[in-house]
DNA sequence: TTTGTAGTTCAATCGCGATTAAACAAATCA
DNA sequence: TGATTTGTTTAATCGCGATTGAACTACAAA
């Protein structure tokens, strides 16, 4: 049944978004509803497909679907004098993941500046490596700027 | 007293450390135990000091430190006719976290094609945007290859 | 007003990794 | 050899987030 195949690859790719997901944080079904989101050929699915699709109870659903909607990953449609929402993908900008990882680079950055401030020797094989580490965070960030430069002007 | 009050804000730095890499998948001891020997005067440690330092038990440390020994993150180095091990922060390749951050977008990137070529429309929205995502990881891994170049030129 | 549908809330449970404690093994010292 | 120190192994526990189930609210249709 060339359906029924389509479907079965279509839950494993699902499975896929949801371990995806899962290992940057992500409750498991926030990972699978983004995967059912994006998979589905049908960009627009109701609270009861998603339930019934991911063979998850309403609660998870309603709960880990507020957090997305909050978090700006996904939108709620409601249609004009029905009760019913509908959920989509929301398409968020492109660098958000590399913002994140920026983020990230910053605190590292500062963790390093603290402990090398708190080292009796400024000169020791560790707070040299840290220095390294700091010096090549900026280059990146310097190049990651150039990057988002050249692509916004393009 | 002078002492004590560095001894604070080591542990701080410390704590620091085992939530940074507690955000990225390590267990908070195996976080502490880097953060230990980052943060430390002493650039090698025994297996008690850190024990006692960071008041984790003997069975914990030598779960946690033998996995970062394989990792290669810590080294091991044991005196010639002692039976006590020393442990130090090994200085590891400085594009290891790049090294990781790009895997993961190859993997993003294989996960998105694979959606795509599942679509009954290529043309969807959400088949777009995906695509979008791609051409951007694209520009990325070309960005960081210059960049990478540039750095071992230097 | 009554009946039914849609989704929310929250207490209870489940699952699983992190951590410990204590028995155990191995190496050194005396 | 026996005693002591060093670290390992593993069964048990702890803690905590994820998930469910069922009662509950809100609204809409009849």
């Amino acid at each position: 049944m060339q359906d029924n195949e389509n479907r079965q690859k279509q839950d494993q790719l699902i499975d896929k978004f949801g371990s995806y997901f899962g290992s940057i944080g992500f409750q498991p079904i926030a990972g699978r509803i983004i995967g059912l989101l994006s998979v589905s050929d049908c960009e627009e699915l109701s609270f009861d497909e998603i339930t019934s699709r991911l063979q998850i109870s309403k609660g998870s659903a309603s709960v880990v679907l507020r957090r997305l909607v909050t978090e700006g990953r996904v939108a709620v449609v409601t249609v004009e004098g029905g009760r019913r929402h509908y959920y989509r993908l929301n398409q968020q900008n492109l660098f958000e993941v590399l913002d994140e990882f920026e983020r990230m680079c910053d605190s590292v950055r500062d963790l390093l500046n603290t402990t090398i401030d708190l080292k009796a020797d400024k000169q020791s094989s560790n707070a040299r490596y840290f220095y390294q580490i700091i010096n090549t965070i900026d280059k990146y960030k310097t190049n990651m700027a150039a990057m988002r430069q050249a692509v916004q002007t393009a």
